[in-house]
DNA sequence: ATTACTAATGGACGAGTAT
DNA sequence: TATACTCGTCCATTAGTAA
């Protein structure tokens, strides 16, 4: 295995939803990767002599598709990875948090509301139109890698409503334990706060207020 | 990135179902990885000193274990993937095939009696004794690519039984659907048909007849 | 049989530079 | 600004061995 598929990899981790490709200089591609401009060009030409990617001009940018041999290098990993996580590995720890009960900005019903159908679609519930905050004491990095999906940026009465990624979990308090979603708005993502939803008002349901105690586990 | 993690990433290949550790010697590791045993024994020791993996003797080979922070890179690099494959490649996440149910050679049945033990440890079905087999209109170019797991050759009263391959799928017909897998035994594949296996008894449960459409969904 | 050291060497890397 | 060539340097690799 060759160190071409890390660089294949790291290309793979810059491109956008829904685009097939990415535009990059060499020295994007050298600063991405920790060389230098000359051994980045090097890669990615070796990697289009490889077959594994395909290079155009796009003005000053290189733009750079992965080729079907691309995909399907990376598509080898990825199953053995997943392989592995999902079969082999048994110890699937669950990703836990714990933070208290905080009030948001409080247009959460709003905005729920308006992503409700969407989410209906796609995870299959019927959210509560409100969600419940959590100050998480310590965040782990990134969970927005979590995700198990996205719902694009759309307009709704004249109004845009950001990308949001929404993560499977659940959420636990005293005695009690409930299946939730995170839901993560790309743009006022605050680092140390998670919003939940779930089909229930789980402020009124447990009694909760703020300040409570609560812990929220990623499925991985 | 560093070439370390694909080292790590080939370990990680080597892992059973449930077993958290593998026995490998370094020339072992050498012959996987394509390289010498001292690199491979250089490599060994650096993914230990960075506390990659935990590395014990046991007899002459070595028990290699992959410590939390390797399991999280490769985490990482799963997760990185499974964005790449499922949000950002737009392009078939499910891979669909259509055919139409035929009778196979009839032996199914025992066959699958043979390896139902160990299918039962490794995917947890209780399979069907006996295969339903599918013969694919357009059979998808290398199917056992998306293979999660294989059963190696054994014996079993005096007979020997081939390496077969395994990839979790749903079958779907006139308004009913079912998680299933896909077996390819490696020997005697047909290219345009598969053998499906199911904790159901397919043709019984949704009576269904030689001729009859299916469509068959590889969950990626 | 192992693992793993040292020393020789081949190949990757980046500085300099042409285009 | 780019990309990408040449070439000297140095690091990774391996052969030979020791333990």
């Amino acid at each position: 295995m060759n160190r071409k598929v890390l660089v294949l990899y790291e290309l793979s981790r810059r491109f956008e939803n829904g685009v097939d490709h990415i535009l990059l200089s060499s020295s994007d591609a050298g600063r991405l990767l920790g060389i230098s401009q000359q051994s980045a060009c090097r890669y990615i030409n070796e990697l289009e002599r490889d077959g594994l990617i395909k290079k155009t001009r796009s003005g000053q940018k290189q733009r750079i598709e992965i080729t079907e041999n691309g995909i399907n290098l990376l598509r080898e990993i990825y199953l053995d990875l997943k392989n592995f996580f999902e079969y082999k590995y048994k110890y699937k720890q669950k990703l836990s948090m714990e933070g208290r009960i905080i009030t948001g900005i409080g247009d959460g019903a709003y905005y729920i509301k308006e992503y409700a159908e969407k989410l209906k679609e796609r995870i299959g519930i019927n959210p509560f139109y409100g969600t419940l905050n959590v100050k998480i004491d310590r965040m782990p990095f990134k969970i927005e890698k979590y995700s198990i999906g996205v719902i694009e940026e759309f307009r709704e009465k004249n109004r845009i409503f950001g990308r949001i990624r929404y993560i499977p979990a659940t959420i636990s308090g005293d005695g009690w334990s409930e299946d939730c979603f995170i839901v993560l708005p790309e743009r006022t993502h605050h680092k140390d706060e998670v919003e939940i939803i779930s089909e229930k008002n789980l402020r009124r349901e447990f009694g909760l207020k703020d300040g409570d105690k609560i812990r929220v586990d990623i499925l991985l």
